[in-house]
Parts: C-alpha cells; sequence; structure tokens
DNA sequence: GTGAAAGCGCTAACAG
DNA sequence: CTGTTAGCGCTTTCAC
C-alpha cells in the first residue's frame, strides 16, 4: 500500500545522467556543468523527489536525527526547552527522538541503546540525574542542567542558568522586601541545580549577616505542587514561623502558595514568596508568583548549535555555557519596603 | 571519533556461522538450531551487540519510527497525549520523531516531507486544522481530535473525545448550579472541537428551555488565558450581564478568572464557570475549576494502537473512537443549589 | 564533467 | 538447518 516515492535511480534515468551525478548536485558537492545542474534540479523539483534519508544514513553511517533525553515532556519548563531544540533542529535539517525517561534509570538506557541502533548523530541530555552516561558513549552530546558523572573530560558540553546567582538573587529580593527568617524548599529530583541554588541563596544570607535556620530547609522529593502544599502545611502546623520563602521550582511555590493560604497566612503581607523557572503559572497564577527566569529558549537553541558544530567537529572555544537569569518582581514579594 | 558498533557480521564470524544465521536468530525467522541460536545469543551478550535499525529500515524498507504532529507541545494537554505516545511506542520497539507546527501549515508540509524522508512507518496527527493531508498520503495515519479535509475513506482512523457530551454536561452543570444566563467562550483555533462542544452545550440549553443569547457566544483567536482574560473584561465593561461561563478551555478559564475577579464578580457565587480538559492548573488554580475531563492518556494509547494494527495491515474494527469525557466538579460552580 | 562500481549493515530468496 | 548471494538507496572513490 505504501507509495515508494522514486529513487535516485529514476531520476537519474528521467534526466539522462548517472545516478553519481544526480548525488553531486543533490550534495552540491564535486564538478557538475551549470547545465546538468539545472536538468536534475528540474526533474527533481517536477518528480518531486526527496532523498531517502534512510539510505543516505547508512552510507554516511550517520542519520541525521538527534536523541533528546528529557525526565518529563510535560513539565513545562523542559517542554519548552524540547520545543526550541526540535524547531531549531528542523531548520538545520535534523530531526529529533525525544525520549522521555521519567527519572528511571533503566528507562533512560533502554532509551539510550534504542537511539545507538538508531545511529543518531548526537544527543541531548535534559537535567535529571547526575548521569551515569558513559564518557566513553563518544557520542557527540550536550548536557542540559546536568553533568555527567565525572566531568574530566575539559571539553564536555554543559549548558546550564546560573543557579548560584539565581539563588542570590532570590535570597536578596526576599531580604529586600524585609524577610528575616526565610525558608527553602527544593526539589531533591534537581539535584547539583537545586545545591547551587541554595548556595547562591545562602550567599545572599550571609552578606546580610541574616542566619539561616537548618528546620526551614526543606527538602522534597516528588514533583512540585502536591509535595510543597503537604510539607508547608506540616511545617505550619508544627508551629514553625517564618516571613520568607524561597521555592526552587514555581509549582512549589504554587503548593505552598496553596498551603499558606489555607492556613490563613497572607503572602505576601505576612510571607513573601520567591519561586524559579517563571514558567506560565507564575504569571497566571491567581497571586503572579515573583521568579528567577531562567531562559529556556537560549538553552535550547544553544544546545542545538553547539551540539551541530560538536558533530561537524568544529572546535568550541566555551564548553560550558552558564546562561543569566533574571528576578522578575510579581504579588508574591510585594513593593519593596 | 565516534566508536562504530560491531555489525552482524562480526557477530557472525565471532560465533562462527553466517549473517543469515545471526539475522535468523535476531528476528526468530526461519530456521536454527537450539545450539546456534545459544552460541549466537551469547556472542551477542557478550559484545553487546545491538542491530543497526537503519541498515534494517532500507532493507525492509520501514523503519520503526512513528512520525508525530502537534500543533504545541508546549501545552500540557497536547503534552500528555504526546508522552503517552511516546511511551507506548518505546514499549513496542518504535520510536517517535515529534513535530511541532505552531499552527503552521507551511511547517507541517515541511515536517511531513522530512518524515517522509526518515521513511517513517506511520502518522499520527494531534489536533489543530481539519487537515489538508492527502489521503493519497497513503501512510498508515491516526488522527486525534482533528479529520482530514474529507473523511470519505470510511476506514480513516479517528480518536477523538466525546465533545458533544462534554459540552452537554457543562451545560447541565451551569444549569444545575442556577446558571440562566450562560456565556461561552471558545478558542476558534479548537475547530471542531469547539464546535461540537458548542452543540452539546446547546442541546443542554434547549432541553431546559433556557435562551441562548448570541451577544454572550464568544470566539477568541489566540491562545488562552490571555484571549479571554481581554475579552471577559470587555464583555463585563460593554454592561452585560451572565452568571454562567462555559469555556472551551482550562486556561481560557484562568483568564476568565481573573477578568472576573479584577471586575469584582465573585466565583461561583455571581458567576459559575466551567472549563475543559482537567490539565493540572484546573486542580492547582487558587479557585480550583469545574471541568470537563479528557482521557490524554487513553487517546495516546489507542492511537498507537491502531496505529500499529494499521501498519501491520490487521484490519480495525471500529476506526473511529470516540472517548469518554467526565465531569470534574470543583469551587468554580460551587455546591449544587 | 561524468560514469561505473563498490559497499554501508542488514534481510530474504534460493540453494544445498 | 545453514550458507551464498543479491540488493534496499545512496555516496564516493577511481577511472576516463
Amino acid at each position: 500500500m505504501t507509495m515508494k516515492g522514486l529513487s535516485i535511480k529514476q531520476i537519474s534515468e528521467l534526466s539522462g545522467v548517472s545516478t553519481a551525478t544526480v548525488s553531486r548536485v543533490i550534495n552540491h558537492n564535486g564538478r557538475f556543468s551549470k547545465e546538468t545542474e539545472e536538468r536534475v534540479l528540474a526533474v527533481i523539483q517536477e518528480y518531486q523527489y526527496v532523498p531517502n534519508m534512510v539510505a543516505r544514513g547508512l552510507r554516511r553511517n550517520a542519520s541525521a536525527i538527534v536523541g533528546v533525553i528529557v525526565p518529563d515532556i510535560t513539565n513545562e519548563f523542559f517542554a519548552r526547552i524540547v520545543l526550541k531544540i526540535q524547531m531549531q533542529l528542523f531548520e538545520r535539517n535534523f530531526s529529533a527522538v525525544i525520549c522521555n525517561t521519567n527519572e528511571n534509570e533503566q528507562l533512560e538506557s533502554s532509551h539510550l541503546q534504542f537511539l545507538r541502533a538508531q545511529n543518531v548523530s548526537g544527543l541531548i541530555f535534559i537535567s535529571g540525574n547526575p548521569s551515569h552516561v558513559q564518557p566513553s558513549e563518544s557520542l557527540p552530546t550536550v548536557f542540559i542542567d546536568r553533568r555527567p558523572k565525572d566531568v574530566k573530560a575539559r571539553d564536555t558540553i554543559i549548558i546550564e542558568s546560573d543557579n548560584v546567582h539565581g539563588g542570590y538573587l532570590a535570597g536578596k529580593a526576599l531580604l529586600a522586601h524585609g524577610a528575616r527568617r526565610i525558608a527553602t524548599i527544593m526539589d531533591s529530583r534537581m539535584h547539583t541545580a537545586g545545591q547551587t541554588r541554595f548556595m547562591g541563596f545562602e550567599k545572599a544570607m550571609k552578606e546580610a549577616h541574616v542566619p539561616i535556620d537548618p528546620h526551614l530547609q526543606l527538602q522534597v522529593p516528588e514533583i512540585g505542587f502536591r509535595a510543597a502544599h503537604e510539607c508547608i502545611l506540616k511545617l505550619l502546623d508544627a508551629g514553625e514561623s517564618f516571613d520568607g520563602l524561597f521555592c526552587g521550582t514555581d509549582w512549589l511555590a504554587m503548593g505552598a502558595l496553596a498551603a499558606l493560604h489555607e492556613r490563613g497566612v497572607h503572602v505576601p503581607t505576612q510571607v513573601k514568596v520567591v519561586g524559579f523557572d517563571d514558567v506560565s503559572i507564575a504569571t497566571f497564577s491567581s497571586k503572579p508568583i515573583t521568579t528567577i527566569r531562567q531562559d529556556a529558549e537560549k538553552m535550547g537553541e544553544m544546545a542545538v548549535d553547539l551540539l551541530l558544530m560538536r558533530i561537524a567537529g568544529s572546535k568550541i572555544e566555551h564548553p560550558h555555557r552558564v546562561l543569566e537569569v533574571e528576578l522578575i518582581q510579581r504579588a508574591t514579594t510585594g513593593i519593596i519596603s
């Protein structure tokens, strides 16, 4: 049933040249006269011929496919990165095979094996575990917001937001709005990202000589809203008091806001809240969330650029890129006091 | 640099048989003795051999890749469908190439051409325009929430939610909570989905002999929140009054809620609101949204099942599947009066 | 400038 | 049961 497209052979016959010449014309490679080129191109145009990428992939031993490993595409922040990656690759005549891992290592290695079998020419890892990826993998790879187990290779491509600075900005903002007893809540799955954000936060506190109460530094193992909601409820019910809260994620902030609301704690008068990511919920929440914006699109774009450079074998100047983050002030911190 | 994996040839030499036999063992195809099988399998195991899918694809003229066309993966509802599709395909040793179209027809056809070149063995279209897809495309295809231009072929696979019933349930719910002057707001990009939802709504109104005021039936051209927000603000400021609102999307509902809030209209006392999709925002909004739940996961699962059946050439009993929807009562409608 | 021919890794006749 | 062989559609020497 599946209508077979024409092959290079038919095109060659139709235009009265050899397949080799057609190939040369298609790939702008080698010599051919202006005339033949035009003739061949005309036939290609007329018959809407599209070269079979599978065959080309086999011959060149390199498909135009890139594997993208992402924990959960349902997460808007990841989806934004993936979307950009996909668009960017498409522009360069590549395609992306997106693989969700659900944070499951086993699933991840199945995916990896699968991608290898598909002969992908590169890999992009988004977030997740500090990655057991074999450095011997030897496939061009870029890591977004994630590090390979040992970054011994000095030319490993890593793209990440300036999480330290993000944490710092969040801390400063909270302080500027008068908060002095500040809680933090991090998703433990954020690994290094979470840790570095906290480091920045710490730095802000130190600079201002504001103590950090260990009881107020929370970790949640689960995704976003529900975990934070529960956790903050518990904290409140335990009688802990605080006037500031830095959340590692906007969804964590949403959960926290709900919990605070339920216990009658007003935001921002009683507690100031800062999130992270600047996902759409941060804008559209009934109480818009002050947050640290990460540039997901830039991350995706840069990932593709660098990966394609590596695939092409070009030298990459700064393989470790750190992207700027930005404080977005909204309702959960209120007006500067 | 890229470490080449072994080929079937090496495996055949290593296990002292011909490549043909190795191939047979791998594919459980044809005859071979128990012993040879074990020997070959052992070698494969030892060397972690993974067959090159590109070569297989070329030979069999069928890759294990399915193309997925989706308007915007950043939309949670679509992301959920895509996620399920991807997982489901992976289990069956297929992979998905996801293509975002941004509702752009030209981009869509580029994608299509690209996918053809990749020799995908099937296509899944999610939502979007009533589709100019060539029926002559002749590639196994399933449509989710979308129809090809002419559904003349009686065996076209279409999967959709029972949008009529969804609209009906929404209308009934609004009525049950005492609403009598009910506005609707649909995303014009939802095309048939939006229209059918409205039809169901109409039916509910007719049954209850409640008139529908044309002034209150709104269409917005843009995505979700912002458009609805603006639109409802305008409606309110024009002095139109209503006590119920059916939104074609949860994000539309969010925008509407924000607008109502800004104008001091209380939900649900003054206006009852019902959304559609049951996306996470509906649960986690500070005012949880009553909505019509669509089963995104089921849609994805079913899409893969049917597509793979079609690819395999099996007969498909009911190619037009309509999935049940469910009313989820939450805060925006309040208690039944 | 162009063609003939080999071969990428795999599968599917066809022999034996 | 197993090996030999041809060929999927394309690119790429190597001749001419």
